[in-house]
RNA sequence: GGAAGAGUGGCAGAGCUGGUUGAUUGCACCGGUCUUGAAAACCGGCGUACCUGAGAGGGUACCGGGGGUUCGAAUCCCUCCUCUUCCGCCA
């Protein structure tokens, strides 16, 4: 959510903003409305308070006349309260409507992006922003892709998915099964020595924290909901990880936060079809190892690229071809000030598969949770947060099949070895 | 799921027969005096948000959340949530 004194103070930035965002017209001229809504509504909050602080003073006053026994004098005054409250709760409802309709139209404008955000509308006009720096795998005439892959080597199900729940619920079996979770515990040891702290959420969480990320009501046909119990299933650890900072002051001397976490991530996923959702391309569950990172303002950008670092080394451990995009402006998530996204390349389909995608929220999140820190003058701001996949699982694994795929089985990268217990996949 | 009790400022802990109580006090924390230095002692400061003001300051709201009674509520009533204890169930 932006904030509104940026909205008043830098108006034309924020709108230039919006537009390299590819913000709507109706989204750009909510600004102006926003601007005398919050007008309106600080006219009525200083009405308000003058007729409570009357109230509360003849309040006083009827108690010191009932005390010295001068009852019919206090009686006068109560009438006179009485009007003062009707106009106070007349003013309290205009109050309450003009902030729920502030709120209303504040959540509706997208995060601004960094100047350094290529302008464009779609992924063909992402930025490279760094290739790998070796040769393309060639892997011949007999390369298969990684459902097939997945098959021969009986690593994963995606029929007995389907008859235990549906379609994008795979199945990981045998060796399938142990190189998920090698991954996993590789990505949440290598994060750990990174200095981040591991935490394992709930998977499930209240309407309060999908709120405070973003996730409502922007993306609520995206989530799971259980109904019964008014809670949904978490797209990604990025939900319940920051909000454990939710409604927080932090001392400067907290920073920097550096949380992970390994969760499966549930995603409706709605409307995908075709090539997209073939094999592992889209799942209804996956799981990911996330970095959350809770920063002072001055610090996130270095913080960021310290987390595309972080993430980069990780594809080159497993050797895996992969190449770094900075997102355009239209590309760009709703919440996100500068987004780079990590694809690697499935050689066995010719595409590049998405498998992690770091950002800087700046204040956007913090803002909606009130997660601020107590900055050297003594004030409280808001601060950054920030957070990435490091990684994704189902497509890392789609694409380890397919690149380090050899005629009698299937190579495991080295430094994955003393986790899957096995250097080859047979 | 059933029964009882409880939720107050960073923590501990008063207030809860309604009226200068945003809230006694202790600890923690910050500044100062003293000291060669430290500790102790003493003095002072010490919540958040919003409105207003150039500023100093002034005002409003908040004692788990929401609603109600009243001229006036942390204090009374309703409701929801959470915690503790006991019972039931159970990986």
């Amino acid at each position: 959510m932006l904030e509104i004194g940026n909205i008043k103070e830098d108006k034309e930035r924020i709108i230039s903003g919006l537009k390299k965002k590819n913000a709507s017209q109706e989204q750009i001229d909510l600004v102006d409305k926003i601007i005398s809504e919050d007008d309106k509504r600080k006219v009525i909050q200083t009405n308000l308070d003058n007729i409570l602080s009357k109230t509360n003073k003849l309040s006083d006053e009827i108690g010191i006349l009932f005390k010295s026994g001068q009852a019919s004098k206090a009686t006068e005054l109560k009438s006179e309260v009485a009007a003062l409250k009707d106009e106070s709760k007349i003013l309290e409802t205009q109050l309450k409507d003009v902030k729920e309709l502030l709120e209303e139209m504040i959540i509706q404008l997208p995060n601004t992006p960094h100047v350094s955000v290529p302008f464009g509308q779609k992924a063909e006009d992402n930025e490279v922003f760094k290739a790998w720096d070796k040769a393309m795998p060639d892997l011949g005439e007999n390369a298969l892709p990684h459902w097939e892959l997945a098959e021969k080597y009986n690593l994963i199900s995606f029929k007995d998915g389907v008859t235990l729940t549906g379609s994008g619920f795979p199945v990981y079996k045998n060796q399938g099964a142990r190189l998920q979770r090698a991954l996993i515990n590789f990505f949440l040891d290598e994060a750990i020595s990174a200095g981040y702290q591991e935490i394992q959420p709930p998977l499930l969480v209240n309407k309060e924290t999908a709120k405070a990320t973003g996730q409502l009501p922007d993306k609520e046909g995206q989530m799971y909901y259980c109904e019964k119990d008014d809670f949904y299933l978490i797209p990604t650890a990025e939900v319940p990880l920051t909000n454990l900072y939710r409604d927080t002051i932090l001392q400067k001397s907290d920073f920097p936060i550096k949380l992970t976490g390994y969760t499966p991530c549930f995603r409706r996923e709605a409307g995908s079809y075709g090539s997209d959702v073939k094999g592992l391309n889209r799942l209804h569950q996956f799981d990911k190892i996330e970095i959350v990172r809770i920063e002072h303002p001055d610090k996130s950008y270095e913080t960021l690229m310290e987390m595309v670092n972080h993430v980069e080394s990780l594809l080159k451990k497993l050797e895996l071809p992969y190449r770094i995009l900075r997102l355009c402006g239209g590309d760009m998530s709703f919440n996100s000030a500068l987004t780079f996204d990590f694809e690697t390349y499935s050689a066995a389909q010719g595409r590049w598969l998405e498998v992690s995608s770091v950002s800087n929220f700046e204040t956007f999140q913090s803002n909606r949770m009130k997660l601020r820190f107590r900055d050297d003058d003594g004030k409280t701001k808001l601060a950054h947060t920030l957070n990435g996949s490091a990684l994704a699982l189902a497509r890392i694994v789609a694409t380890l099949l397919e690149n380090h795929q050899v005629a009698d089985g299937i190579k495991i990268p080295e430094a994955l070895q003393p986790y899957t217990g096995y250097n080859m996949i047979k």
